[in-house]
DNA sequence: GTGCATATTATTGTATGCAATATAACGGCG
DNA sequence: CGCCGTTATATTGCATACAATAATATGCAC
């Protein structure tokens, strides 16, 4: 029994309504990878964990699907997205596409107070990626897409900076499956870079280094076809 | 009684499962503006419609809530999206910052086989542009974003794909409340235009002119603070 | 007749129950 | 011993039932 995933979130706040209460929770968890890849989420575990009945776990997973984070199979259940290579490749396409687009629409609206909220995020980061520990891995990992983030919500589109919020947690799947370096997560260097470029106005060379932070990314994958490719999600841990 | 519209739509298809099914339905029906910005969709009236329990309709509803067609309020239902002026400048402002790249990725790789079926795509859009009849005009809608979508499809990119078809149908919503042109879609000449660039594997123009055409789209818009905005979602017809 | 408090009705939120499907366990047979 | 068909178990799909909330109607005071 409880095959599925025991995670180890906090499954209690009061605030907020029980379907997006679940749903935050879980994405949290897979984003910070304490939810493998291929993780089979049953709704009576994820009921059972959250203090409700099935249907809102239903609701949750169904959510979460939608978001790209979880596939659900007809008859068979939920599971932790196992992205393909290809469907890695698309995510990052797609962020290359986007995030320059984004950075740009930051640039002309960007205030001084959030200039500083960045330099704030930045330093947050570089604190962490000194410390040791599960924690400050998994907080390494939040700053560092938070980082892009807080670029899309700067933008002020809020279509984008959902879009976004969906492309960044889906790449932190990618990095968990196919990532090899140990860094856990980008160059925090070429965050501080892009930021400087864009406190002098160089709208230019942001987007250029932002280009390359993701192509350094991606760089950083393996993503050969590896033997069994989806066979049945790796035989749904 | 039945204060929900009665949409006239077919509510009937052995094929495909139940929630899908219905999303779909109704997606099409907003998209074609059959049911209009405001309309509330009760989750009895939708089950009823499409002969299934609350369970499914409300998943559906809960669908296109997430696709952005749909708003549901807490304990007061879902209602048809009815996307503010500043909604509809982001989601414009999303479509400019976004098909210029999906059209340069869709020309490196579109085929000729694609090229002759986006012809196509356009001829049929001349033809509906002549006929009369609200049947023409909601056919006319769909093919003027299949032409966008078409785009997205070729360029490969799923992901972007699917958030090419959020925007296109969020896009038909806005135009439905503030445009104000009788054109009911987008100028047809400019898809031609855009395409014959395309043939010559002129990307830059072929941007240029999509990047044009969005902002005339646009610019038949009349995205003024109406009076009572969001006053109680204009009265929930 | 208007304004406000109360009662009634309708609709949503959530839990539970049953049927259908898939998974796993079992046992015979080659 | 392995293979395959059968049975048993668990899980999902969907519908229904009940509780909670909002919308509406009613009645009373003024």
């Amino acid at each position: 029994m409880n095959s599925s995933a025991d995670m180890l979130l906090t499954p209690s706040d009061p605030t907020d309504t029980g379907t997006q209460q679940i749903r935050d929770a879980i994405r949290d968890a897979i984003v910070e990878r304490r939810l493998a890849p291929g993780t089979k989420l049953s709704e009576s575990d994820v009921g059972g964990l959250f203090n409700v009945s099935r249907t809102l776990a239903r609701a949750a997973l169904q959510a979460l699907a939608y978001e790209g984070l979880v596939n659900v199979e007809r008859n068979r259940g939920a599971f932790v997205a196992y992205p393909s290579p290809e469907e890695a490749r698309q995510i990052f396409a797609a962020r290359r596409l986007v995030e320059p687009g984004i950075l740009k629409s930051a640039a002309e609206r960007i205030t001084a107070a959030q200039l500083k909220q960045l330099g704030q995020l930045l330093l947050e980061e570089g604190r962490l990626i000194g410390e040791r520990g599960q924690s400050a891995r998994r907080a390494e990992i939040k700053a560092s897409g938070d980082f892009h983030l807080m670029l899309a919500s700067i933008s002020g589109n809020l279509i984008m900076q959902r879009f976004m919020e969906e492309l960044v947690a889906r790449s932190s799947l990618v990095i968990a499956l196919y990532g090899q370096s140990s860094a856990s997560s980008c160059g925090h260097s070429e965050h501080a870079d892009i930021i400087t470029a864009l406190g002098r106005k160089d709208v230019d060379t942001a987007c250029d280094l932002m280009l390359h932070h993701i192509e350094h990314i991606e760089a950083d994958l393996d993503l050969r076809e590896r033997k069994s490719f989806d066979l049945r999600e790796a035989f749904e841990r």
